[in-house]
RNA sequence: GGAGAGGUUCCCGAGUGGCCAAAGGGAGCAGACUGUAAAUCUGUUGGCGAAGCCUUCGGAGGUUCGAACCCUCCCCUCUCCA
C-alpha cells in the first residue's frame, strides 16, 4: 500500500481489528469523545417511491419561468439546455433530468471510508469518479485533505481532483460549473459516474442546480466590510430586515457570513436574495442520482477519525501544511482556514504545540463529521448504509441501475 | 505532627442565608444551511413533567421559617513549617 494510501480505506477492506501501526490512542487528547448512549444510527432502508432517488419527479417542469413568465436567464442561453444556471453558465447540452442516465452519489462522514469503496464500485461498474469534496479540488493539499493516493487513482480514473490552486476564488457554482461537462461526458459513453464526497452542498447542486444569484463581488464586499467595522453587524442585519425581509427573518443577526452574502446580492442587482431563492427552489432535477450515504456508529467513526488524524501527522501533514506556507498560499487563504490546515499553521506560528494542535484537529473533524449526518440525514433521497456492508450497498446500487436501464 | 487554602452540576470555575437546579467558559448533544460549506450560524445540557414536583453543591449531624452558603465532627486534595 501506497503511503498516501489512507486508512479511510483500511477498514474496508480489512478487519476493524486490525490497527494501522502507532493507531494508540494518544491520552493527551482532551475531549475526548463521550458517548454516552449507543447511537445507532438510521437505517432508514429503501426510500418509498416518493422519495425514490430514481422515481421521476413527475410535477417538475424542466426549466420552470419564472413568475413573470419569462425564462430565467442562464446566461443568454434561454434556458434550452437544463444547464445549471451559473456565473459562467456553461450551456450543457443533454437534457439530462429524469431521462438521462443516472449518477451515483457516495457520500458520508469523513472517515468512514468513502474513498476506498468508491474505488471499488467504479472498478465494478467500469466507470470513472468524480470528486465531490471542497477541500481536494485544491492542488498541494493532499495529505490533509485525504485525497486519494496515486495507487486508487491508477485504479480509476478521478475527476474534480487538484483542479485548482489554493489562492483561486472556488465555489459551489464553480464546482458544478466543471461538474456537470464530466457527467455529461461520460453519460455521453454510456458510463454512470461515481461522486464521491462529503460536501452536502456540493452534491445538492450538482443534483438540483443552483440559485442564479450573482457571484460574489470583491468589490461590494469590502465595502460591506467597511460598513461592518463602522457600524457592526448588527446595522447591517438590520439593512437585510429592511431591504429583503425574508432573508432577514431567516438569517441570524449573527450569521456574518449569510448576511453579507444577502445584502451583496441585493446592492449587486437590486434583487433580494430571497426573490431569487424562492424563484429556484432546488425544483430542477438536473441529474437523477441512487444517493448512499455510508455510516457507521458514533464510536466507529469518532475512533477512524482519531486514527487518520495521527496517520496523516505520521506522513507528514506538517511538512505539506510548510510546504504550501512557503509558496506563499498565507494562513488567510479559505482552504488554508479549513480543517486542519488551520490549526497545523497556527501550530507553525508557535501558537500552539503540535500536541494541542492535534488534539484540536480531531476534536474539529469530529465536529464535522457530526454536521456531515446532520446534513444528510435532512435529505430522505440519501438511503444509510452500514459502511461495512458492502454486499448490501452494491446490491441496492444494482437494483437500482437494473431498474433504470429496464 | 503544626499552620493555611480548598473540595460546586461531564470538566474548569463563580456563587458565601431566601431572587440557586446554581453565573461564565469548555466539552457533549441536537439543529440550520442555495456562490467561503472541512465554512458560517443557532439551540440545548440533573431527573420527570403543563404548572409543578423530585434529587444535587465531599460525608454525617446541627442552627434556622429557610443552607451550596453559618456551626460541629469526619474524609480527601494542595501549599508552607517541622
Amino acid at each position: 500500500m501506497g503511503q498516501t494510501i489512507l486508512l479511510e480505506q483500511a477498514g474496508l477492506c480489512t478487519p476493524p481489528a486490525l490497527q494501522p501501526p502507532g493507531g494508540l490512542v494518544p491520552s493527551f487528547c482532551c475531549g475526548a469523545p463521550r458517548t454516552r448512549r449507543n447511537h445507532s444510527p438510521a437505517f432508514p432502508g429503501v426510500a418509498d417511491d416518493t422519495a425514490s432517488p430514481l422515481a421521476p419527479s413527475k410535477t417538475v417542469p424542466r426549466c420552470a419561468p419564472d413568475s413573470q413568465g419569462r425564462a430565467h436567464s442562464c446566461g443568454g442561453s434561454g434556458c434550452k439546455p437544463a444547464a445549471p444556471c451559473s456565473s459562467t453558465a456553461v450551456p450543457h447540452p443533454s437534457v439530462p433530468g429524469e431521462a438521462g442516465l443516472p449518477i451515483v452519489l457516495l457520500a458520508g462522514p469523513t472517515g468512514v471510508g468513502k474513498t476506498a469503496f468508491a474505488v471499488r464500485l467504479a472498478r465494478l461498474l467500469e466507470t470513472e469518479i468524480i470528486n465531490a469534496d471542497s477541500m481536494q479540488v485544491y492542488r498541494f493539499m493532499d495529505i490533509g485533505t485525504a485525497k486519494p493516493g496515486a495507487e486508487e487513482r491508477s485504479l480509476v480514473l478521478h475527476h474534480l481532483l487538484d483542479v485548482v490552486n489554493p489562492d483561486e476564488p472556488f465555489d459551489a457554482a464553480r464546482y458544478l460549473d466543471l461538474a456537470a461537462p464530466v457527467i455529461e461526458s461520460l453519460h455521453g459513453s454510456g458510463k454512470i459516474p461515481v461522486v464521491v464526497g462529503g460536501t452536502g452542498l456540493y452534491m445538492k447542486v450538482l443534483t438540483r442546480g443552483i440559485c442564479p444569484a450573482v457571484p460574489g463581488d470583491p468589490a461590494i464586499r469590502e465595502q460591506l466590510l467597511c460598513e461592518e467595522r463602522e457600524k457592526g453587524l448588527a446595522a447591517l442585519h438590520a439593512e437585510l430586515l429592511a431591504v429583503d425581509p425574508p432573508s432577514g427573518q431567516r438569517i441570524h443577526p449573527n450569521d456574518r457570513q449569510r448576511v453579507l452574502r444577502a445584502l451583496e446580492v441585493f446592492r449587486h442587482t437590486g434583487e433580494t436574495l430571497s426573490g431569487s431563492q424562492d424563484r429556484h427552489r432546488f425544483a430542477r432535477t438536473l441529474f437523477r442520482a441512487v444517493k448512499i450515504f455510508l455510516v457507521r456508529s458514533r464510536e466507529d467513526v469518532y475512533q477512524r477519525i482519531e486514527r487518520r488524524v495521527d496517520a496523516m501527522i505520521a506522513q507528514g501533514f506538517v511538512k505539506e501544511v510548510a510546504g504550501l506556507l512557503e509558496m506563499g498560499y498565507g494562513p488567510n487563504l479559505r482552504p488554508m482556514l479549513s480543517l486542519g490546515y488551520k490549526q497545523i499553521a497556527a501550530h507553525l506560528r508557535g501558537e500552539t504545540s503540535l500536541d494541542e494542535a492535534v488534539c484540536r484537529i480531531k476534536r474539529e473533524t469530529r465536529r464535522y463529521a457530526k454536521r456531515q449526518m446532520t446534513w444528510f440525514r435532512a435529505d430522505p433521497e440519501f438511503q444509510w448504509f452500514d459502511a461495512a456492508d458492502e454486499e448490501s450497498i452494491l446490491a441496492r446500487i444494482r437494483e437500482e441501475l437494473a431498474k433504470h436501464k429496464g
